[in-house]
DNA sequence: TAAAATATTTAGACTTGTCTAAATTTTTAT
DNA sequence: ATAAAAATTTAGACAAGTCTAAATATTTTA
């Protein structure tokens, strides 16, 4: 029942998984063609060869689904690229925001034996370095509890769990505000005319807008 | 003045690096094409290509050369490989003969700095878990010396310092024998019939053919 | 040194993943 | 409800890397 699927068929894999995560149920052809950078009509070509392999659902101008096979191999992508991901920021000391690429090619090598070898080295991390969780080897997945900066009440104190967006620049501007993983802050006000709010860390009061504030995962206290 | 290769260019140059070490200049195209697994007119193409790319020295029927970026190339992968075998050896505790595979798909990650980064990490090994040179990162590769164990004469010791022929059976062999990188041996007789010998190693007396000495680099005591 | 054996190259075809342009279906808006 | 807009699929083409079979060149050998 092992299938060995290409670098392209498992980056589809993965763009569907993802998909289906943010934006519930039948993918679209164009969604998928876009976060993969591509046409819709080579999706198309794509998804009749996945479809073919049992890996997803597809009908005809109704979009796909992943089979539950099709999420399996999507979790191990996923499982895989957020282990490399922790070896390369807490071994290799690479910055949160420069390992996406490289994971990217890592995810990608085939062993059965790698994956394992590895987390057992890593001391089985349960979140990777924009914490965001690791699914174990079976695929099982505990998925973030949906809470956001942006839904924090006045006063109210709460710890950075994880980012949404993990882009490059969403980084590198948390870098820039000193807000990381298991940052306290302290939602001090709000401001009703932009959604932004003023909010107390270690270093002291910062401004932050509504989209930083609904990208950010956090932990009440 | 940066090439980006395919994976497949890349293991053409590495074989063909490979190749001009161990058989002299101007690799034919069947010994490529073996080499590789592949069929000769395949070859034929690729060298073409290669060719096209300034990355080897091409003449029809009369075999390839690699170009000094060519073979510059081919070390920076040498050198990517036997880093990741490391790594895999030291820190995820494979044995030796686990790791070529998985080794011949990490060498072709692309990163300016990954390789750097591991290299660090790993604490600047200066040699493969099979005693093989590992280049410097400008491609500088101090070659073995070319003393074998066969060419030892009676009542010398020496110490195993390289497999050549480094293939799954032989490492696996040699772990039965309980050889391995940094073993004492002393040479207690030479049979002329065969060309086998007698060797001393700290578990005790083993007979060892010529087929194996002639694989094992050592340094004498 | 000419015939036989071997090595190499060429020609044409196939697969994978992609594309553009055209055709078709679904959705949206009036 | 129907026309316009948007999304999707199909058709045909292309590049990369491979293959088989045939053609050509080189090497061996007698």
């Amino acid at each position: 029942m092992e299938f060995q699927l290409t670098q392209t068929e498992e980056n589809y894999l993965k763009a569907i998984y993802s998909l289906e995560i943010s934006k519930a149920k039948n993918v679209s052809t164009t969604l998928i063609a876009k976060k993969l950078q591509t046409k819709a009509s080579s999706v198309t070509d794509m998804i009749k060869k996945l479809a073919e392999k049992d890996l997803v659902h597809y009908k005809k101008y109704q979009g796909v689904s992943l089979t539950e096979i099709g999420r399996k191999i999507a979790v191990e992508i996923v499982r895989k690229h957020r282990l490399w991901e922790v070896f390369l920021v807490n071994k290799l000391n690479y910055n949160w925001d420069e390992v996406h690429e490289i994971a990217e090619q890592l995810e990608h090598i085939k062993s059965e034996t790698l994956i394992d070898k590895l987390e057992a080295f890593l001391e089985f991390p349960t979140h990777d370095p924009h914490g965001d969780p690791i699914p174990d080897k079976n695929g099982n997945i505990e998925h973030h509890k949906n809470m956001m900066l942006s839904s924090v009440e006045n006063g109210e104190s709460c710890v950075v769990i994880g980012i949404k967006d993990s882009s490059d620049p969403f980084l590198k501007f948390l870098d820039k505000l000193e807000i990381q993983l298991g940052s306290n802050l302290k939602v001090v006000s709000k401001e009703p005319f932009d959604n932004s709010m003023l909010v107390e860390i270690a270093t002291g009061s910062i401004s932050i807008s509504n989209q930083i504030s609904k990208n950010l995962y956090v932990k009440k206290l």
